[in-house]
DNA sequence: GATCTAACTAGTCAGTGTCAACATGTGGGT
DNA sequence: ACCCACATGTTGACACTGACTAGTTAGATC
């Protein structure tokens, strides 16, 4: 049994794995993942630096686990924001807005999900929650292509779907800095999102087939 | 004066600077950034561990540096593309594959160019490199809006189309596996590239103001 | 030709990831 | 109730890393 004793003095942690977890994300938020570190991350967990080897092998299982509890919560925030809505393009909007809502809100685990170098892309457990992930959002734009009885290709409109909002994502940071740089107020994030879907959106239901 | 020896068995380099680029560039594609080694690079350039510092202050300096070529050659790249055509919309579309390509070719590059937390943001020489690539961007876009007397907003217009590219580029290996799981044929990169430029300018064209 | 300085080296330090060897409890079978 | 296998943790060691200080070399300037 596992009294409510505050398990973290125990030989025993109870529930390391998610420790470690939630250490490495405060890690990476912190350093950013370039300056991530194991030991750093044992040491938050209160437990010495080779204990998380019995649980995730290396560093790359670590960051692996974490790339797909991303994907997992990345599955999550866009269902429930699907589930929010009724009309197709809807939809698809908020799920746009969810994908980078999710990004800011854990960017930790965005850090880690596309970077192909630092975990093991062969984790069947990673390949199949990033799977689940993708298969909803493509449910969705097929919906709306079926829905508005579209010409385009629904694995061509997903891939664009996906892939703005990713490079949204990513150059955030610059698109900032450029506003700065020539002197205008910089949008909100939310802004950027509503702009780009609506030009995507435009080109899913005026794409010739 | 330096004679055309072997320059790499002097004492003083010749050009270690660039050396050390080169070397970290191999370093970066075969071990991926998340594998980086300062002093692997310089074992590889043939000088001492130390001797990078004296060029570039410390690891973060040699990764900004590098960003910096790499913007340039970005540059370098989408202009003699954009000069190779006439249409507006032609030459959005080469800067796009000229965009993915760089990607393919240079991808140690490209792996540092979007990392904030391992270069120097504040760095001046990166930003004007930055800006100067994104307004080349900016211009073709306006063109195209111009030329053809569109209702988009340039400035979204320009963002969606480096978002969507950068967000293939990230996304490509993932692309490439879902495939792969779903049984279909993986397309290639340039396949891709004319998929979602196709759809992004028909976004562009139809979008209301 | 003396000297100044940029370019490079050698040695050291704390910190890192991983391995091997050892310690500790928890749970299952008798 | 006992015992033992094994998952879970620990300590110590190793080669490696980035950065620092101090010292060396050689090209440039006067």
């Amino acid at each position: 049994m596992t009294p409510p004793t505050s398990s973290t003095d125990r030989y025993h942690h109870g529930d390391l794995p998610n420790a470690l977890r939630e250490a490495a994300v405060d890690v990476i938020s912190e350093n950013g993942l370039g300056h991530f570190s194991l030991r750093e991350v044992a040491r938050r967990a209160g437990v010495s630096h080779t204990a998380p080897a019995h649980h995730f092998g290396d560093v790359r299982g670590l960051l692996t686990s974490l790339a797909t509890e991303g994907f997992d919560t990345l599955y999550s925030v866009t269902n429930t924001a699907v589930a929010a809505e009724t009309e197709p393009a809807e939809r698809l909007s908020a799920m746009g807005e969810a994908y980078v809502s999710l990004a800011t809100e854990y960017p930790a685990h965005c850090q880690v999900m596309f970077r192909p170098d630092v975990i093991d892309n062969d984790d069947e457990c990673l390949a199949e929650s990033g799977m689940r992930a993708y298969g909803l959002l493509h449910d969705v734009v097929r919906d709306l292509v079926e829905a508005e009885g579209l010409d385009a290709d629904v694995d061509a409109a997903a891939e664009l779907c996906w892939a703005t909002m990713q490079g949204l994502v990513v150059l955030e940071p610059k698109l900032a800095l450029i506003d700065a740089r020539e002197g205008r107020p910089s949008l909100t994030t939310r802004d950027r999102v509503r702009r780009l879907t609506t030009l995507m959106l435009d080109g899913i239901r005026h794409s010739a087939p």
